[in-house]
DNA sequence: TTGGACTTTAAATAT
DNA sequence: ATATTTCCAAGTCCAA
């Protein structure tokens, strides 16, 4: 019965695609015909504009390396197969990588980003020399803005905000209320840039007032940044470091000192980057697969990471030690996230088709029993909770965004979404806008569906021509409402570059919102 | 129950 | 233009 249904859904999506490829090639030649400068051109220009770049000379080693036994797990656990066929497959890449003529840019000789310790940013920078300095001073200096616990914040300082009201922070999740218009939010072509190489796995805007900046992780351990609407002194504000050996399931920054960020990868590292120290520094190492990371909005010392098949790891970052660890699905657990209201809650999503609510205060090692569970029929991919705590969004590959409300979440309601991504594009994920109201998610045509809370559907999609691959990675700008960064995905990724993108507010067409904390 | 073989998918590269 | 390659998901089917 699902089966058929699906089939029939599959057959309908593939005529669809094949229509809508036949009409897009008629538009491409009545385009080239009307204007020397065609629509593809134009984009193929546009997107070669902005992207990062490789140094190709190789730089000589601020140290030589440190080779430090590997700790031993903590856990009495055995990795699981999977793990184990996932990090031996990993080795088999990077040889891959090594023997191949043209990838020579991943073979530079640099310090290897899965040795143990602190790894410089100098040695792990990859592009023109000297910029790297230039990102650290950008980030030491926006530090300064940074909000605190309780600021009050005159309006005038933000970007695209009415100018009457003062606003303050939110104690869980700093950030600004706000309902933007989605009919004004367009991708500007000077908002496009190609961040790195390959298939980009992470995506986080920095909680700055005086910046947008966006970081992305992608499936080869890369990591660049972007100041959008950076300095000209800066080239392109792109910026890309190598200081992961394999695909970052998870990017974190302190929300109140931004010139800390952590990294997760599947290799089983987490490092955290420490601009002030100027190192990738190494918080974690095991056997096992990070599949995704989250620090606590109300708790900065602990970060909270999954590993392997079903585990969660709750660090001490100061200690340098674990607090709990605890296996709480029977597979991966695709996302971590924190309740913005209470600070004991947080949800878990997993591949095991379900999404969990916990809560601190009543996990223990041996069987934690969740708060409450949401069903899916197959894999849930992300679980993330809204700005206000008030509503849990769930995004499965059962094509099914649910939407769960209520004093415990017990009230679940589907809307459909096709989420059939297949293997060469990130699963997609639903995220939460500025409010309450809408959620934010790619789609398989190239657009960003936005669906309506109160609705119950699919109310917008986000399209543009400049958007040249499915987007499946999102992130909002906390303090610029109406500031979407969107990552593309999929395909091949050895030699070419993914690109990122921000659909972007025009006008100042939303409202302030004041969020008590309670 | 487990594990291997096979399939699906989009987009850049190679031909 | 067309064919090939990617390969860190996740399903199905089938044999052990």
């Amino acid at each position: 019965m699902g089966n058929n249904e699906r089939m029939t859904e599959y057959e309908r999506r593939r005529l669809e695609n094949i229509k809508r490829n036949d009409e897009m090639l008629a538009a491409l030649k009545i385009h080239s015909k009307l204007n020397d400068l065609s629509a593809v051109a134009a984009k193929r220009q546009r997107v070669e504009g902005k992207s990062y770049k490789r140094s190709p000379v190789k730089k000589p080693k601020t140290e030589s390396p440190v080779v430090l036994r590997r700790s031993l797990r903590t856990r009495g656990v055995p990795p699981d197969a999977a793990t184990a066929k996932g990090l031996s497959d990993d080795i088999d890449y990077e040889k891959q990588i090594k023997k191949t003529p043209q990838l020579n840019s991943y073979s530079v000789d640099r310090k290897s980003p899965r040795e143990q310790g602190p790894l410089a940013m100098r040695d792990a920078y990859t592009g023109d020399d000297g910029l790297d300095q230039k990102l650290i001073e950008t980030l030491s200096c926006s530090q300064k803005s940074i909000l605190s616990e309780g600021d009050t914040v005159p309006c005038e300082s933000i970007d695209n905000l009415e100018k009457s009201e003062d606003f303050e922070t939110f104690k869980g999740r700093k950030m600004l209320l706000g309902a933007v218009n989605v009919d004004k939010l367009q991708l500007k072509s000077e908002n496009i840039a190609r961040l790195v190489p390959g298939r980009i796995m992470s995506l986080k805007f920095f909680p700055t007032l005086d910046m947008q900046m966006v970081v992305v992780g992608n499936k080869f351990g890369d990591i660049g940044f972007w100041n959008v609407n950076g300095m000209k002194d800066d080239g392109d504000g792109i910026y890309l470091f190598h200081p992961h050996s394999g695909p970052i399931s998870g990017i974190v920054i302190d929300p109140y000192s931004i010139t800390k960020m952590y990294s997760s990868c599947y290799d089983g590292f987490v490092r955290l980057m420490d601009v002030e120290k100027e190192v990738f520094d190494m918080v974690y190492c095991s056997e096992y697969t990070v599949y995704s990371m989250s620090l606590s909005p109300h708790n900065i010392k602990s970060l909270y990471f999954s590993e392997g098949k079903g585990g969660v790891n709750m660090w001490d970052v100061r200690a340098g030690k674990s607090l709990l660890s605890c296996d709480l699905h029977e597979d991966r657990i695709n996302t971590i996230d924190f309740n913005p209201e209470n600070e004991n809650v947080f949800v878990t999503s997993s591949t095991d088709g379900t999404a969990c609510i916990w809560d601190l205060r009543r996990m223990n090692a041996d069987k934690p029993t969740p708060l409450m569970t949401v069903s899916h029929k197959r894999a849930v991919h992300s679980a993330y909770f809204s700005p206000t705590g008030k509503f849990l969004a769930t995004t499965s590959i059962d094509d099914k965004v649910g939407l769960s409300s209520g004093a415990n979440y017990e009230n679940t309601s589907m809307v459909y979404h096709y989420n059939q991504t297949g293997r060469w594009i990130s699963t997609f994920r639903g995220i939460w806008g500025w409010d309450d109201s809408s959620i934010y998610i790619g789609n398989m045509k190239r657009g960003v569906d936005v669906i309506s809370v109160p609705g119950n559907r699919i109310v917008a999609t986000l399209e543009s021509d400049l958007l040249s691959a499915i987007p499946c990675r999102f992130d909002v700008h906390l303090y610029n409402v109406g500031m979407l960064a969107g990552a593309t995905s999929g395909g091949q990724g050895n030699v070419f570059p993914r690109e990122l993108m921000c659909f972007q507010d025009s006008g100042l067409n939303f409202r302030i919102g004041i969020v008590d904390s309670t």
